[in-house]
RNA sequence: GGGAGCAUAGCUCAGUUGGUUCAGAGCGUCUGCCUUACAAGCAGAGGGUCGGGGGUUCGAAUCCCUCUGCUCCCACCA
């Protein structure tokens, strides 16, 4: 097989991608085995892929690529979310551009066009993760609106209805009024928005709803809401306005007589002291109008339009209002004076609406007792948070949540199971056909026409928290009692689960309640927490910026797996990722390191004559002992889900351990052929870094693992067994590690000497340097002879220090003698200060006294070396100065 | 305003129980090399008062206090 300088990955990756597919090699069905399961979180199904996907993908893809590799049977199952909101308003904008309006179609027609764009736009993200080398079970494919999984989520819906944990009540939301919804408040944006701070003057009534002379001031943002005022609220500590206690003021303009009441929530030094209390149109105020029993009188209308309950400025927009009304205090007189005043405003994040805080009937379910086993589930450790600083967060949350809104007011989603009947009763069944026979129950007369929807649909979250359930069984989801299928008994609880922070309390914690609700057992784990990816400048990767890279265009570029290591390189649990293309240059360079470390290998002929030479025996023994310790380090950091550190090791012990040392020693001489014993173990090591690097790059490994030898059809590098450590001699690694030193001694001479690394030197070595290792020297340092000398001489030449040991290069003619002089006299300078502090310590008596013997010891050994080494200084001093 | 976290080499980050191996890695930088796998490469080198200050300790990047700067989450004072 001809091999090409570089590695081409979009020759292979389509090629492997087909061939595990065609095998069903990602699929997965209980059998004997221990499982390993992942669920995807679900990318909204109209989404397409961006950096984020790829990282919590790629962490995703390794963890299960290692755990098949651990002999589990792994199973990824990948799906989509229909994502109401988001897709909704982009169903809606598509419309909008073809002329239509939401408005003027029926429930029907707007989800025909819906299901259409879903079909269009759907599964773009997962054949965009195929790219990527994703190993998901694709014949597991959900969708969290496929029909039985809307069921799952209708059931629920009913089982908690009738637990008594979802109620329909008059509540504060959040109102967009240009979507036309309520949202949540994860989906509020506060942003500082200067704006103006009216003072305003209320006069006082004198009982019948006539002005006195006095008046208070009142200070709002909002003055085109007065004609909704229940009343003036002061602190009741605030002395200042105890004179106007009882009293009642005027409404300006409309003048509507309302009380001035007491209440601690309000700010004795904020504003005036003052505050206008107006139940409809702010959340606070709206407590405070239910503590002191006040009146609601709302006068925005959806739109944010005043209505006719405003009396004035009927059906001017909120923003016209408020200018409008300002002139009209102003020239009424009751204008004190405006400051300009910056407050946050919130915005919608989907249409950028100011949200207007708005009453209306919602859905909610009670959080609680959920909320309480969600938190013990985290704090007992049966799910760990990964990194820990998140179980903080969590547990605030769910110390202070309140319950959730679960009902939008929109149609793509599953829409809510109530049914009222003509007399107001609502009905919640999972079919038109069971509320029919409830409303029977009532009143026989009752005909299906009698029963009126509820026309919202369900919080997106409302389906997605059971996903860990409904991927695998639909019918567990709703029905705590009933027996799980063999999948769900089989794959629950999940393993581990790869997500970002942002979602932990939307998408993690009522995944956690969901599971305990209906399964008694925790639904994962692990929670693998991934940071942010963000650009240089640490900007957040988004579309307006323009500054994320199109994934898919990278791959193509430098290949999926140059990505996959590009990503994971600067990824630790928790953190923000910078990313930078350099990362995935790095990648494509890793790949073309493996290619070619490959070409170089597979180059080889064995000659049957041959003997290992030395140097190839010490580096047969030393790379195994190697590769045993790395194993132990890759998988001490996987159990700990430091996978960049994985990469790390793997990507160091193959690229300097393997290629750098190990190759360069086994090499035969040019036009020479390799014995059959350091051929096999060379591609033995090599078969093993393949294995592990496998789980991170899993085309380039196949590729060379199909090129190393004939593979039957069928066989695959995902399911071998990942390489096992063996039993490693710390002395002897240690030993080689000195050879190492001594060679790039030896190399660090050559390059301030300027001798051409073909140039054969000689070495001398005073003492025991480790003799088994000699052939590492000999070979790496091209050097001609050793000799064991008890003294230096007198030769010209350079010594060098490496750990304990003297080496000395001798270089006739190339040395100058004073350079060497003032080189060595600097080393001894400085040990001998460095035998002056540790002389100091060791002095010093509290230190002996209390220091454990092993640290005094070594202080001890320090002081022995210096010693030694300031010993050999002074003697190679002397042996350069009587030249 | 409440809470959490971070600050270590030019950049991105490790540094686990305070003590050999503690001042590290990768990338970048600099120097020399087209050496018969790879210039997307090889070999070598430089680079940090561990944010400032104080304390505890025989000993502090590590523990405590404080200051400064940054990030995130929660709440939003009308």
């Amino acid at each position: 097989m001809e091999l090409s300088a570089k590695y081409n990955p979009s020759d292979v990756e389509d090629k492997w991608y087909a061939y595990w597919l065609k095998n069903k090699f990602f699929h997965s069905e209980p059998n004997e085995k221990e499982p390993y399961t992942i669920v995807i979180p679900p990318p909204n199904v109209t989404g397409i892929l961006h950096m984020g996907h790829v990282l919590n993908n790629t962490l995703n893809d390794v963890l299960i690529r290692n755990a098949r590799m651990h002999g589990k049977n792994a199973c990824w199952v990948p799906g989509t979310d229909h994502a109401s909101i988001a897709t909704e308003s982009k169903v809606v904008a598509k419309l909008k551009g073809m002329g239509i309006s939401k408005e003027d179609l029926t429930r029907e027609e707007f989800l025909k066009y819906a299901w259409e764009w879903k079909e269009e736009h759907g599964g773009i993200i997962l054949s965009q993760l195929r790219k990527l080398g994703a190993s998901c079970d694709w014949d597991r494919t959900k969708f969290t609106m496929d029909p039985d999984l809307s069921e799952a989520v209708i059931n629920t819906f009913v089982y908690f209805y009738k637990k008594g944990l979802i109620y329909r009540g008059v509540r504060m939301v959040n109102w967009d009024p240009v979507g036309l919804t309520a949202v949540s408040d994860e989906e509020v944006n506060h942003k500082d928005t200067p704006s103006k701070f009216y003072h305003m003057k209320y006069f006082i009534s004198d009982g019948n709803g006539n002005p006195t002379d006095k008046y208070i001031v009142v200070a709002t943002t909002r003055p085109e809401t007065i004609m909704a005022d229940a009343a003036i609220c002061v602190n009741p500590a605030d002395e200042r306005h105890h004179w106007m206690k009882g009293k009642k003021v005027l409404i300006p303009l409309i003048n509507k007589e309302i009380p001035i009441i007491e209440d601690s929530y309000v700010e004795m030094d904020f504003g005036t002291g003052c505050l206008k209390v107006t139940p409809a149109h702010d959340a606070h105020d709206y407590e405070i109008g239910l503590r002191h029993n006040l009146p609601v009188l709302d006068i925005i209308d959806d739109h944010g339009r005043l209505n006719e309950k405003a009396q004035i400025l009927v059906g001017e927009d909120r923003f016209v209002a408020r200018k409008k009304i300002a002139k009209m205090l102003e020239e009424a007189g009751n204008i004190d004076h405006i400051e300009d005043y910056t407050s946050p405003i919130g915005y919608s994040e989907r249409t950028n609406a100011v949200i207007e805080p708005k009453l209306s009937a919602q859905w909610f379910l009670k959080m609680d007792k959920l909320a309480e086993m969600a938190l013990d589930s985290v704090e007992s450790g049966k799910v760990k948070l990964i990194p820990d600083k998140y179980r903080n967060t969590y547990r605030h949350w769910m110390e202070t949540v309140r319950d959730w809104c679960i009902s939008r007011q929109l149609w793509w989603g599953q829409q809510i199971p109530a049914y009222y009947l003509p007399d107001g009763k609502i009905i919640v069944e999972s079919t038109p056909e069971k509320a029919l026979e409830e409303a029977k129950k009532i009143n026989p007369d009752y005909t299906a026409a009698d029963l009126r929807q509820d026309p919202d649909v369900l919080d997106t979250w409302f389906s997605s928290w059971l996903w860990p359930i409904s991927v695998f069984d639909t019918n567990k989801a709703g029905h705590p009692d009933a027996k799980p299928n063999r999948d769900l008994e089989y794959y629950y609880p999940t393993n581990d689960l790869v997500t970002g922070p942002d979602i932990l309390f939307f998408w993690v914690a009522r995944m956690i309640m969901a599971g305990d609700e209906f399964m008694k057992d925790v639904p994962f784990h692990n929670v693998y927490l991934t940071g942010i990816v963000r650009d240089k400048l640490g900007r957040k990767m988004s579309k307006t910026l323009g500054n994320s890279p199109d994934p898919l265009d990278l791959i193509a570029k430098y290949g999926a797996d140059a990505v996959r290591i590009g990503m994971l390189l600067c990824s630790s649990a928790g953190n923000d990722i910078f990313y930078d293309e350099s990362q995935v240059e790095q990648g494509r360079n890793f790949c073309n390191k493996i290619w070619n470390s490959f070409r170089l290998v597979k180059g080889w002929t064995v000659d049957p004559s041959a003997k290992q030479s030395e140097a190839a025996g010490v580096a047969v023994k030393w790379f195994g002992q190697r590769l045993s310790q790395a194993i132990c380090a890759v998988e001490d950091h996987y159990s700990k889900f430091r996978i960049s550190d994985a990469l790390m090791t793997i990507y160091k012990l193959f690229w300097d351990e393997y290629c750098s040392w190990y190759l360069e020693l086994v090499k035969p001489a040019y036009g020479a052929g390799i014995d059959k014993a350091t051929y096999d173990a060379t591609l033995g090591f090599f078969e093993a870094l393949l294995k592990l690097i496998h789980p991170v790059m899993p085309f380039i490994t196949e590729e060379l693992w199909q090129a190393m030898e004939e593979r039957k059809e069928g066989e695959t590098i995902m399911f071998q067994d990942a390489p096992k450590a063996s039993a490693y001699d710390e002395e002897f690694l240690k030993n080689f590690a000195a050879a190492q030193e001594a060679v790039n001694g030896v190399r660090g001479v050559r390059q301030q000497k300027n001798i051409s690394p073909k140039e054969a030197l000689g070495l001398k070595i005073k003492g025991s340097f480790p003799s088994e290792v000699l052939p590492v020297v000999v070979k790496l340092a091209n050097i001609s002879g050793v000799e064991t000398v008890e003294d230096f001489g007198s030769a010209a030449g350079v010594s060098l220090m490496v750990g304990t040991f003297e080496l000395f290069v001798p270089l006739a003619g190339l040395v100058n003698v004073e350079e060497e002089i003032a080189k060595i006299e600097a080393d001894l300078d400085y040990t001998r200060k460095f035998l002056e502090s540790v002389r100091k310590k060791l002095s010093n008596e509290s230190f002996v006294a209390h220091a454990p013997e092993k640290v005094v010891a070594i202080e001890r050994k320090k002081e022995a070396d210096a010693l030694s080494k300031i010993e050999s200084f002074e003697s190679a001093l002397k042996a350069l100065k009587n030249n």
